[in-house]
DNA sequence: TATAAACTCTCCCGTTAGTGGAGTGTAAAG
DNA sequence: CTTTACACTCCACTAACGGGAGAGTTTATA
């Protein structure tokens, strides 16, 4: 199928596909008159997971090491749960950051009066060194 | 002062502190013999400014917005509390976001053995269209 | 059949906020 | 006087695409 299908097929822009293409996560044949991208049903399976695994926050690189633990029929499931937990620890790190994050500047804007004077508690802790 | 005790000052690294100045948002004088960036006291004021609001998830355009209103001595603290605001915001929509990735990893993960076996409820999470 | 619309291609630049390195010049210390 | 530390510019690279130009291809319509 042409990219376009390929594309609406998996939630992903045709823009998207094609640097998917670029990098070789999919490998589409090519027609050699027109130069257009012949994607397989396998192709647009990978795409498909890909698409998921993203939202999944999981980056470009680990998306490959899933798709080939994927495709491996003899891997264990206990890599793939490895990487797993590991995005959670990542996305707790992030969590906490956050959340203290927030704390610091919920704090600030409950002592800034937020009016017409210039007198800003906020200023005053990031000029404050 | 030299760039490399401004960025010791400011706890950024000289490399940071030069791309600060080619993006303007310091103007260290140029000694036009040796061609090296000469930083003051305001420079380094703004410099630790913006280290510290930059730990506070400010982009560095909002940097600048942050400094224009800072050097402003007539601004209201109502924009800058506004700014503030808006930052709480993004924050919390990246938390919720984040904490329901979290949620469905986990789900994941505590479905998944984890064992030699190749069958993988994540991995059939993630295929499955 | 002609033409217009829709689709595809490659190439290049821009995004964020810097980091790393090469090659070269300057200042301070021994 | 030489080594060391510091400074400079310029270029390339990062992640994951998006925008747009300019050109070729396919499909639909008049």
């Amino acid at each position: 199928m042409n990219i376009g299908k390929a594309a609406k097929l998996s939630n992903l822009t045709v823009k998207t596909v094609r640097y998917y293409a670029d990098i070789g996560l999919v490998r589409p044949l090519k027609n050699n008159s027109t130069g257009y991208r012949d994607f397989s049903e396998d192709d647009l399976a990978r795409l498909q997971f890909v698409a998921k695994a993203r939202k999944f926050n999981f980056s470009i690189q680990e998306c490959e090491e899933l798709l080939s633990l994927y495709s491996d029929k003899n891997r264990s499931s206990k890599e793939v749960k490895a990487l797993t937990l590991d995005k959670i620890s990542e996305i707790d790190a992030k969590l906490i950051e956050l959340k203290d994050l927030r704390r610091q500047l919920s704090f600030l804007a409950n002592n800034c009066k937020g009016n017409d004077r210039p007198e800003c508690p906020i200023l005053e802790a990031l000029s404050d060194v």
